[in-house]
DNA sequence: CGCACTTTGTTCGGTGGCCGAACAAAGTCT
DNA sequence: AGACTTTGTTCGGCCACCGAACAAAGTGCG
């Protein structure tokens, strides 16, 4: 695998890089203010990145009392990334540019545990069909994010340990995407890599310290400290799937009992609707074979059953929810994954859920909404990941020689 | 409040002092090698750190193949610290050395709830006699920490928000002592500053990334991330004690059921080992009316009703651990306040109740132990705390003029 | 309209932190 | 004893960054 990581670039051509980006068309003196740093020294950096074509003077822009300033603008389409889902039962692609618009978009439904060769060439080969679907100089693309249903080990990224996803253990898949694009791969798990879709385009721009909570197949944390993913002493930090919530509770694929997975995960969500379709003879959903997609859609109409699964969902989340606030006291708790799309419906009684078990003060201050990112969160996600490494070393980008 | 943080000093200047802290002895050579700069570079500023007095040349070391090497020691007496634990009944001060060796011990049970004026008053009584059993310089106090066992608001940290020291609101205190005293003074939550003491003196030493969990009066914990406290959006991260983990237990202060401290809180420790005297009529314990060092010192001597009283304890503990270790993925757990002077009475038991709770992974890779910090860990880590705050910016030192 | 004042961006000489080369001092090894 | 190493210092120089000065291009007031 190609790392990018080793030489760094100039520290102040970074930070104004990445303030032009944020800022997406700023000034010369502005970014010298901004930094603190005189505007003869911002000068010089500015010239430097204006040669690499990664920003660009597009104008001017409002007098402030004197002379008119020229607007320097990061140029979105200097490149493009590749964010790979893999989920336990789908595989998606995105194609953004670097403001994380979405340029192309494919998604399947595989088998990906039992398949895992399969999925290797459904993800080449859908990365295929969204690069020509751009239609964009292929050159330009900067790299491949991947998020994977299951912890990554930070000591060796590249290293999925799991029991998910036994095939793919070591580097094959990875390796192989590598090869096949001839641009960097980064791996990362799903939920962390929700966690910073949200953090750059979702409920938590601007936002530092936050907790990403992703219900899906299995439940994942992706836990944002200090605008960084917090990964743990062995990278398993956020895994909060298997927290026992109920002695009783039943038995879990992990070995033991009660786990929050087992009542809030997708399939058990599913299984949950089936057994109270009796109760509810009067829901939309009674006579049909009801999926997750059907079951939000029938809590936006607020069916009583798909209500009452969601409620259910809320209360056991609940627990979990504010164990994490009273420990970690996190600024917001954002809900992406299923039952997202239920928003209120949702939040509500978590949030309720949620009042019981902690202290006034942490719950006060902490506040909880669903994610609106969609499907593609995860993948954007992924993406988004490759765009923070290149912020952080330009020398990722296309076409930026090594100074 | 005097504020020392607004000028800091050079950078590598401070990377030299701590390194020299650490190192103890080191010689020029060492530092260029472990700092990675040139030997003339730090030759100039271990010549500017000689004039303050701080470290001084205190002989030669092992040829290395050639000529010796000059020794530069940090020098641990350039000045002292006041560290004060302020408990729910108690008061304890510290006063220490650079190198966290007690100079002065003093110890006092106080009614701190119900009267913050006596106990603002024995402060700093028992402050002048620690510095007179110390018999030194007096000008070369430092500072004073200051725990608390309530949150502290990072955003004014003179200001401690709390319902259990209503008293303390407000900077009264604080500043009564600052003025005192004549130095600056620092507050922090009591299991925030528990951690910092292991972190350089206890159990933690060398670890960046753990938790430290005080059972005392109340519980909370200390979270380290990357060698420094985490505090969360408001301050009140590791506020574990109101953690629900019975929904059908006992009604709590706080206002919920079933929350940690009513199972572990000092308090309810003593009331259970009066319940249980009965049916443990053998137990050391029988016939007398038990407080939680007579407790600790029984379960030390395998006395039946002592090991049940921890092993409940433990069990409880278990699920809250268990729920830490898979949010956050801690390489350690470490165990202070009562009970910790249980040592594996304590751990085993809940290593046990732990593994039942938590992945193979996360629950495997996290050693969980006891502090050996004993009675004095807050007030030492309350003087750390300055420690830290010196080292980081050296011109807290006395005598170390601004340059 | 003209004039005083602001702001922007560039030029240019200077400063300070850090470096490398060179060297003397003080060791080790054969 | 002589060759080689390591340490610590000196000294010239590089480079990032700065401040002063300036021209260009605005605004606003009399």
């Amino acid at each position: 695998m190609i790392r990018a990581d080793v030489v760094s670039d100039d520290d102040l051509t970074r930070t104004v890089l990445n303030l032009v980006w944020e800022r997406r068309e700023v000034s010369r003196a502005e970014i010298a203010r901004s930094t603190k740093r005189s505007r003869s020294t911002i000068s010089e950096v500015v010239g430097r990145l204006l040669g690499t074509g990664l920003v660009a003077e597009v104008g001017a822009g409002e007098s402030r009392g004197g002379r008119r300033p020229i607007l320097v603008g990061f140029q979105d389409d200097a490149g493009v990334i590749l964010g790979v889902d893999v989920g336990a039962t789908h595989i998606s692609l995105i194609l953004t540019d670097l403001r994380g618009r979405t340029l192309a978009w494919r998604e399947r439904a595989h088998p990906v545990r039992s398949d895992p060769k399969g999925a290797e060439a459904l993800i080449t080969a859908l990365g295929e069909v969204c690069l020509a679907e751009w239609n964009g100089d292929r050159f330009r693309l900067m790299g491949i994010g991947v998020a994977v249903p299951s912890p990554v080990d930070p000591g060796s990224p590249d290293r999925v340990l799991d029991r998910v996803l036994p095939a793919w253990r070591g580097h094959s898949v990875l390796d192989r995407l590598n090869s096949v694009f001839g641009v960097p791969v980064f791996v990362d798990n799903d939920a962390n890599l929700g966690a910073v879709a949200e953090r750059w385009w979702g409920e938590a721009v601007g936002i530092d310290d936050f907790v990403y909570l992703k219900v899906a197949t299995g439940v994942g944390a992706g836990i944002m400290i200090g605008g960084e993913i917090y990964r743990g002493a062995t990278g398993v930090a956020g895994e909060i799937g298997h927290v026992a919530i109920d002695p009783g509770g039943p038995e879990c694929l992990c070995g033991n009992r009660g786990c929050l997975a087992t009542f809030v995960g997708t399939r058990q969500l599913v299984d949950r609707a089936r057994a109270l379709l009796e109760r509810f003879p009067d829901s939309v959903l009674a006579g049909t074979e009801p999926d997750i997609r059907a079951i939000e859609d029938a809590a936006l109409s607020d069916d009583p059953l798909a209500l009452q699964v969601v409620t259910e969902a809320a209360d056991r989340l609940g627990i979990v929810v504010a164990g994490v606030l009273n420990l970690l006291n996190p600024g917001s708790v954002i809900l992406g994954g299923s039952l997202a799309r239920a928003e209120d419906r949702l939040v509500k009684p978590l949030r309720e859920a949620v009042a019981t078990r902690t202290l006034v003060d942490s719950a006060a201050a902490s506040d909880i909404r669903t994610s609106d990112l969609g499907a593609r969160a995860t993948a954007l996600g992924a993406a988004t990941h490759v765009l923070v490494a290149a912020l952080a070393n330009p020398r990722l980008f296309p076409g930026v020689k090594p100074a």
